[in-house]
RNA sequence: GCGCCUGUAGCUCAGCUGGAUAGAGCAGCGGCCUUCGAAGCCGCGGGUCGGGGGUUCGAAUCCCUCCGGGCGCGCCA
């Protein structure tokens, strides 16, 4: 059980034990039958001890009892439970904890037996969620951008299904209308040696992939622009083979260890006549309007607040005048698909820059019988590029955007390790919250690589890895029944909380839809360790070569506390692996240095060394 | 003009479902390697939480207002 929850029980009770014989006044039972309005907490101070309660200042107003009286109470109670050791009286009201070894003791147990699924919710007993993520048009190689929508989908998506929940992860493939034509014109101005169109695209990709076709599938230049745009969408997911600048989505996606259980392509909707199914409905309800030859989608509430000023959103055209149907067509078939799906709750992330979507949506989904209570649209604010301090315009149809793949192969070269690059990308944009925007300088965040944060978590999981190691090679395991009465250092003890947290932590990301939350934890995690294990040196967890080299060392080395503190290390390591996990970050058992950097140490004994000559 | 996001240390950002003396990383300064990994650790300096009002035992957090920044408001995609 989360050390946390153990005392909120005990207060509980305690409170319960109170009530009985009505030291809480007439209508004790009836406040503490609702809802919890207080909590028990880690306090911001450490000399405010393990954890903190607010619980007599949230109930006093209910029970019209002084704050400081209440506490009092409950003092007197507390002190006798098996797991607190003292209580204090502070400020206004609060109750500081100090709570026995044996709590903590209990918690490392916990998470070493329940190993990585520590923290994780029952599955399956959250809510089917439909996550709708990237959905990036696919005229072009993933922008940075993009980046960011993928890896905060997946992301949240694996926070949610830790937290219980039921994840349909899904790409929407705009594979039909005017950009695809435009796409596809491109594609063959360039082949026939002429210009591309003014709003077409200007890539170099748009060249590979004219050639290519040319080379391999010259027939389909006769096919007509439809054919061809279809043909050039799934190249452009699925990549050319041995091409370097068209690895596909699909693969750059993969690369960053995002994945999709459905590719949803805008264009069946059209085929299979969805979209004038979904229209037809609309029109039955009433939510249909012709004016001036176009379609128009009206949203009821729009027309119940009349000409009120600050209706939601305006009538939006549905079909043009022309008869073609515009996106907003595609986007409310497309909608209708999701809601017969039969999710509890849709979910959508999406770019600041389209958030007038969302009204949009919503009021389609009203309309569709769908609460828009239960869709969600999750906004990230814009990725702004710069390059050595200077922006970078960004734009597909211009051709000058950084792509994804080559921030993260130049960071992997920088590191001298595949996947370190994707490591560094994840972290960096997965410790900002969504709401905040990310300037992201494509020199700095390769060639300050090392200052990466990511690399301390995962340096901690190395040398957490590195204890465990050692421990073996010498013939040292612990199973999980040995004794942890050994841990009794305040820095293991706290440390011991610190892991008890973390299935809250997720509950708080998942229900906030806010992985940030996981990267913050792991980096306090990663923290409190290194600097336990770098101030302990003299206090080592296990016996050193030079101690093991006396004769009967055994019997003045307390192995019973050596064994105690593996399970600790193995715990920290578990739960270090699972949040980074859930983050899509790697958990490297062991860092190496990347080429052309020297460590640290070798450093100080160079400059040593040359200080020594210096004054020789 | 209207709507959404945002303003916290020199820089980048947490904290925002109200809690005690507002935090982290980076940058700066000063220390720490014979022993489990120094990509590390310890310490120091650094703040009108954009301004002003209000709500209450208590406000960075909630409400109002003003100022600054980003984005959005097409028979575009």
């Amino acid at each position: 059980m989360v050390i946390a929850d153990v005392v909120a029980e005990t207060i509980a009770s305690a409170l319960n034990a109170l009530a009985e014989q009505g030291k809480l006044g007439e209508g004790a039972r009836a406040v503490l039958g609702g809802t919890r309005n207080w909590s028990v907490e880690r306090p911001k101070r450490a000399e405010h001890g393990h954890l903190m309660s607010n619980v007599a200042l949230a109930l006093s107003k209910a029970l019209k009892m002084q704050p400081r009286a209440l506490a009092e109470l409950l003092k007197e109670v507390l002190v006798q439970s098996k797991t607190i050791e003292s209580v204090e009286l502070a400020g206004p009201g609060f109750l500081n904890f100090k709570l026995r070894p044996v709590v903590f003791q209990d918690a490392v147990r916990d998470v070493v037996r329940t190993g990585p699924g520590f923290g994780r919710a029952l599955s399956a007993s959250g809510e089917r969620i439909h996550l709708e993520f990237v959905s990036a048009n696919p005229v072009g190689p993933m922008n940075v951008a993009s980046g960011r929508n993928a890896i905060l989908g997946d992301s949240i998506g694996r926070v949610l299904e830790a937290a219980g929940h039921r994840v349909t992860r899904e790409y929407y493939v705009n594979d039909f209308g005017n950009q695809i034509r435009m796409f596809a014109e491109s594609i063959v101005a360039l082949d026939a040696g002429g210009e591309v169109p003014a709003e077409g695209y200007k890539g170099e990709y748009v060249r590979e992939l004219a050639t290519y076709l040319r080379k391999n599938d010259p027939a389909i230049f006769e096919k007509g622009r439809d054919e061809l745009a279809r043909i050039a969408i799934t190249l452009m997911i699925r990549g050319i083979q041995g091409s370097k600048g068209l690895i596909g989505i699909r693969e750059t996606l993969a690369d960053l260890g995002v994945f999709h259980d459905v590719w949803f392509g805008e264009e069946t909707l059209h085929r299979s006549g969805a979209v004038g199914l979904a229209l037809a409905q609309l029109e039955r309800n009433g939510y249909l309007q012709r004016k001036d030859g176009a379609l128009f989608f009206v949203a009821k509430q729009a027309k119940e607040e009349k000409e009120d000023e600050k209706q939601q959103d305006k009538d939006r055209v549905v079909q043009k005048s022309d008869g073609s149907y515009t996106y907003f067509a595609s986007d409310i078939a497309y909608h209708a698909d999701k809601v017969a799906r039969g999710y509890d709750r849709l979910i959508t992330v999406l770019g600041a820059d389209h958030h007038g979507y969302v009204a949009r949506i919503e009021n389609a989904l009203e309309a569709l019988g769908f609460s828009k209570d239960r869709y969600e649209a999750i906004l990230y604010q814009l990725v702004f590029i710069y390059k050595g301090g200077e922006l970078v315009k960004s734009s597909k149809r211009a051709g000058n955007f950084v792509t994804i793949e080559e921030v993260a192969e130049e960071v992997d070269q920088k590191m001298g390790r595949k996947g370190a690059g994707t490591d560094a990308i994840r972290f960096f944009f997965l410790s900002r919250s969504a709401n905040s925007q990310v300037d992201f300088d494509i020199e700095l965040a390769t060639k300050r690589s090392l200052d990466n944060p990511v690399f301390y978590v995962q340096y901690g999981h190395a040398r957490l890895t590195s204890v465990l190691k050692k421990a073996a090679d010498i013939g040292i395991t612990a199973d999980t029944n040995a004794s942890l009465e050994g841990l009794q250092h305040p820095d293991e003890l706290a440390i011991a909380l610190r892991l008890s947290e973390f299935p809250s932590t997720i509950r708080d990301a998942a229900a906030a839809r806010e992985p940030h939350k996981i990267v913050f934890y792991a980096q306090e995690l990663a923290r409190e360790f290194q600097s336990y294990f770098t101030r302990l040196k003299a206090d080592p967890i296990l016996p050193q070569d030079s101690v093991r080299s006396q004769e009967g060392w055994e019997k003045s080395w307390d192995l019973d506390k050596t064994r105690a503190r593996l399970l600790w290390v193995r715990a920290i390591r578990t739960v270090l692996a699972e949040a980074l996990r859930l983050l899509g970050v790697s958990a490297p058992d062991r860092m190496d240095l990347p080429q052309g950097e020297v460590a640290q140490g070798e450093d100080v004994a160079e400059a040593n060394a040359e200080a020594k000559e210096g004054s020789a």
